[in-house]
DNA sequence: TTACTTTTTTGAGGAGTTTTCGATGAAGTC
DNA sequence: GACTTCATCGAAAACTCCTCAAAAAAGTAA
């Protein structure tokens, strides 16, 4: 099937369940990535990036509502909900945690799948809306290329992670905690050398003169900001 | 109830259910606007801009998936699907049309005011500009910018955090005390010193002319305040 | 597996800002 | 005139930011 490039993590406790969407999913061009429990679903999304997460509510460790919690501080990956829970105030209180929808056990795979396109759909925004520009400087979050008059800039994977997370908040102060949060996870707060290094890699890249930033400017004492017209 | 200023444009051909409704959502400070067939929903969407639609499938005159798919060629406004029927691909046509979600009757009015919660949330994800202006100062709190007649004016963290707190207090008087512990901490109450030079150093950068405040106003014997229209 | 390349992380130095603090003077009050 | 409060200046101390370079880790190909 084709390739979607994009990326589930399925979390549930029961190998046939995660087995079972595993092959749904993979047939559709989906790669998928797998969690037992509610540790190892927050291990897997702060060092792997999933794109959504399918996330089963009844887990041997901790409460799927607390996964969905602890995901909520710093990232806004989709997460969409499989329960056997099919009580009004279960829904109310996985939504309200954050949670992007809620689909009660048994599910059809072919609602499930449909709903995964919706929360993606969602969470990455129209085709228009995936181009940034200003100046030389040209960032296609769709096609995950970044150009600098017209050529095309060969960047590393967390170059571009960084990079995308400031076209995402273009004109936005970014706090060196948040930058540091949503790249390299919530551990990783205080490594603020590790950000600078990587900004100026970053500039030397891009910048047509890296000792004065058009594009990637720095806000003294706070974090960094991405000029926008 | 508190007022959400959020619109919801309800579209059933059944009175009892838009009654049902717009009791429920009107009790907690949404508008409601009603429509009771297809092109009366178009056109209301066209007219009001609602920001967010509550459908049912089942319209006299044209299909609710027909609308989705009408709606969708100019705008991205939330569409949460309400419907009798439970059949799988029904969900799936009406997601893949560009629904953002699917209920089906009878539902529980908690669970859909939560996911028009969860609607609303995703496509609004921008975070307001709180934007403060007295004559030539401008102050953003949102993008963490500070203008005067319209240039940018670089402020330090310290600054900043002083005018931040002048803004959220606009138009009252801050005692000494107030300011210290706000912007430097609980222990520094007392160092009024602090708080006069960096007062002083944040009116030579944004005040026409600093020996006569038009902005920041001593009040002398108590504090500070940022003067307000 | 091993060897090789690329990427990420850590370390150290220096330039530049920001914060803090003491000194001084002006203005108002008793 | 003595006392308090407020504003400003300038210098020391503390901190932030940037860069280069080396070490460690991860990825890739035979």
């Amino acid at each position: 099937m084709s390739d979607t490039g994009l990326r589930v993590l399925v979390v549930d406790d029961e190998k046939a369940i995660r087995r079972y969407l595993r092959t749904s999913l993979t047939a559709l061009g989906y790669e998928v990535l797998e969690a037992a429990n509610g540790n190892e679903a927050l291990q897997a999304t702060m060092t792997d990036h999933p794109d959504i997460l399918v996330l089963d509510l009844g887990l041997p460790d901790m409460d799927g509502v607390e996964v969905v919690r602890r995901i909520r501080e710093w990232s806004n990956v989709p997460i969409l909900i499989l329960s056997v829970r099919d009580r009004e105030d279960d829904k109310v209180v996985a939504l309200d945690a954050g949670a992007d929808d809620y689909l009660t056990k048994p599910f059809g795979i072919k609602e499930l799948l449909a709903r995964i396109r919706v929360a993606i759909r969602h969470h990455t925004p129209g085709q228009q809306d995936t181009v940034f520009e200003v100046e030389d400087l040209r960032v296609d979050l769709g096609k995950r290329e970044v150009f600098v008059q017209g050529n095309r800039v060969a960047l590393t994977p967390t170059e571009y992670d960084l990079i995308k997370v400031l076209v995402q908040h273009a004109g936005r102060v970014l706090t060196h905690s948040q930058l540091l949060r949503q790249v390299w996870g919530p551990a990783y707060e205080n490594e603020s050398h590790l950000l600078r290094v990587n900004i100026s890699n970053l500039r030397r890249k891009i910048e047509p003169n890296p000792d004065q930033p058009r594009y990637i400017l720095t806000e003294p004492g706070v974090g960094y900001r991405l000029r926008e017209d």
